[in-house]
DNA sequence: GCGTGATCATGA
DNA sequence: TCATGATCACGC
């Protein structure tokens, strides 16, 4: 697949706003022509196209390394699917979690916590049933966990990771966790890593990934428009 | 296999 | 109907 070199990657936060603030309104199919891409005709085979498509136009430069998407900014960009009331339709996926090397890992120094520390949220329209060429780009907003957001998160991220230490990893379920959702991050189900056994021996086990549930990003997303 | 981008699809 | 567990594609 040919495509254009992306844009240039914006210099300062407020002109990443202000980009993404003038994609609101397009659709997917207007932007996809603009970057030189053809939209698939739905996303069973290109999961993470609309996320492409969107760090092509706003100049996201981090590539598949584990840090923010605009490194000089400290940003992390994050398209979020919504129904046609406006929620979110899809968990979201926010990094690996680690399985070993865990004790005395500290919220503060966390991944999970740097990658949340300032988010470019660009909702698009999700619903299955409008052909992905016509879905529609929202209002972007940038976002960073107020308070509440904080300690919640931080709850969660230590309860999880305590069971991870303690080599309860696959007794953690979707369930676990108030905001924060620990599940699997694989190819395939035959995709394994290293993990802590129930009695500190390796194990071999699904590799996991930190996820936000909806209702917390539903929140968020309302919050920013009242 | 890992980490990025995520959504799919089936059982409850 | 809906969330959980599974899955898809890509670069390296």
């Amino acid at each position: 697949m040919i495509i254009k070199p992306m844009l240039p990657t914006p210099k300062t936060e407020a002109e990443l706003l202000n980009r993404a603030q003038q994609l609101a309104g397009m659709t997917l199919g207007e932007l996809a022509y603009i970057a030189g891409m053809i939209p698939p005709p739905d996303l069973k085979r290109d999961k993470g196209w609309v996320g492409q498509l969107l760090e092509w136009h706003l100049g996201a430069t981090a590539g598949s390394k584990p840090v923010p998407d605009f490194i000089e900014l400290g940003i992390e960009l994050k398209t979020i699917p919504i129904s046609y009331q406006g929620k979110p339709l899809e968990t979201t996926f926010v990094c690996v979690a680690p399985l070993i090397g865990v004790q005395g890992l500290q919220w503060q120094t966390s991944h999970i916590r740097q990658k949340l520390a300032r988010v470019l949220w660009v909702p698009v329209e999700g619903e299955r049933d409008i052909p992905v060429e016509d879905r529609h780009v929202g209002s972007a907003l940038l976002w960073s966990p107020n308070q509440q957001e904080q300690q919640q998160l931080q709850q969660d991220w230590e309860e999880l990771m305590d069971m991870i230490v303690l080599g309860q990893v696959e007794s953690i379920t979707a369930r676990h966790g108030e905001v924060l959702q620990l599940r699997p991050k694989a190819a395939n189900s035959k995709a394994l890593t290293e993990a802590y056994g129930a009695n500190g021996q390796p194990i071999k086990t699904l590799p996991r990934g930190f996820y936000l549930k909806k209702q917390f990003t539903a929140q968020l997303l309302q919050r920013h428009f009242i």
